[in-house]
This record gives C-alpha cells, sequence and structure tokens, in this order.
DNA sequence: CTGTGACTAATAGTCCGTT
DNA sequence: GAACGGACTATTAGTCACA
C-alpha cells in the first residue's frame, strides 16, 4: 500500500508524447497549451484539471479514457491521501 | 461543431451517483472531499483536477477511466475553446 | 529542445452558515 | 437532501526570461 497525494501524469504523458515523436513544443501548439506548462506536468510539478486531460489527448490522438487508463495501470493500487481528511 | 470553454462533470457525476442512490453527502465522506463542492460540481460550477476525479470514481466503486469515457461520450465532436490560444 | 524560477490571475477545494 | 452564499487557503493556469 502506497500513499500519495495526488495523481501525476509525468511519465505517462512524457512516453505518449515521445512515442508520436513530438517535441513539447509541437505538443503545446497542438494541444493550445504553453510549452513550459507541458514540461511542469511532465516533471510531475503541476496536476492538471480534467480539461487539460481532454486537450493533451485530442493533440495525442487518442481518447481521454485511454489517457487515464494508462494512469491506472501507474497508479494501481495506490492510496490517494488527502491531507484534509 | 459545439465550443466550450471546459469540461465538466454535472450529468455524469450526478448520475453516477444517484444509481448508487448516495447522498452528496455520503459520496462526500466517500471520497474525502466536501459536501458543498459536491454539488458545485454537480452544478458545473466548478471543473476537477484529476486527482479529484479518481477519488469519485474509486468512492463509486469505477474505474476513472470509465467515469472518463461517460464524459467522452457527453462532449463528443465539442470543441475546447482556449480564450488564451 | 527542455528545465527552471519567479510571477500574477484564476480556480480548486474547505468551512461556516441559510434557505 | 440539496442549492446557494461568503470568506478563506492551497493549488493550478499560464507566461516570461534565461540557462
Amino acid at each position: 500500500m502506497t500513499e500519495i497525494e495526488n495523481i501525476t501524469i509525468g511519465s505517462v504523458l512524457k512516453r505518449m508524447r515521445k512515442s508520436l515523436k513530438y517535441s513539447q513544443e509541437e505538443l503545446a501548439f497542438k494541444s493550445g497549451l504553453d510549452r513550459t506548462y507541458i514540461s511542469m506536468l511532465e516533471r510531475n510539478v503541476k496536476q492538471p484539471t480534467i480539461t487539460t486531460i481532454f486537450l493533451l489527448s485530442d493533440a495525442m490522438n487518442m481518447k481521454p479514457s485511454e489517457f487515464v487508463q494508462l494512469l491506472e495501470v501507474e497508479f494501481e493500487g495506490y492510496i490517494i491521501k488527502r491531507t484534509t481528511i
């Protein structure tokens, strides 16, 4: 049982982006997001909203649910610890 | 082509919660989120982060990707309009 | 091409309550 | 049971200059 505070998308995003051979800049352009923000997401500095997930998924020609499914695999069995509980 | 600014989860969340016969308060407790925040999500006042999606999905015994798939259906063909582009 | 710090504006999310 | 409000704090959105 591993406790985490947030779901982050860094490794999944980076893997998918690289598999498409996109630079962060290209992905930024296609998604309409800022390049440095993409960088932060990949370094797990920021945690995206669901809208951002949709934008990124669309830009990478995949369904948001497919993207989220990759996150599920990564965080399988993890417990999200709410500090405010 | 319908343009929207954000992905909101109100109708999907409300439908899933009701199908489980949970009150907003029960769902709040199970997910570790605030009752009034659940209310705002259902009224599309607020837009959740991916972590919140995971928390809500877990509380409703479904996979986050399943939840997102329901959102996909709802927002099929919609264009997310970034005001900052 | 990417990481990073600094920054402001906006939103996420909580907690008190009333209708 | 749920909508709604205000006030509040924490975190994200989004951009910039620079390494």
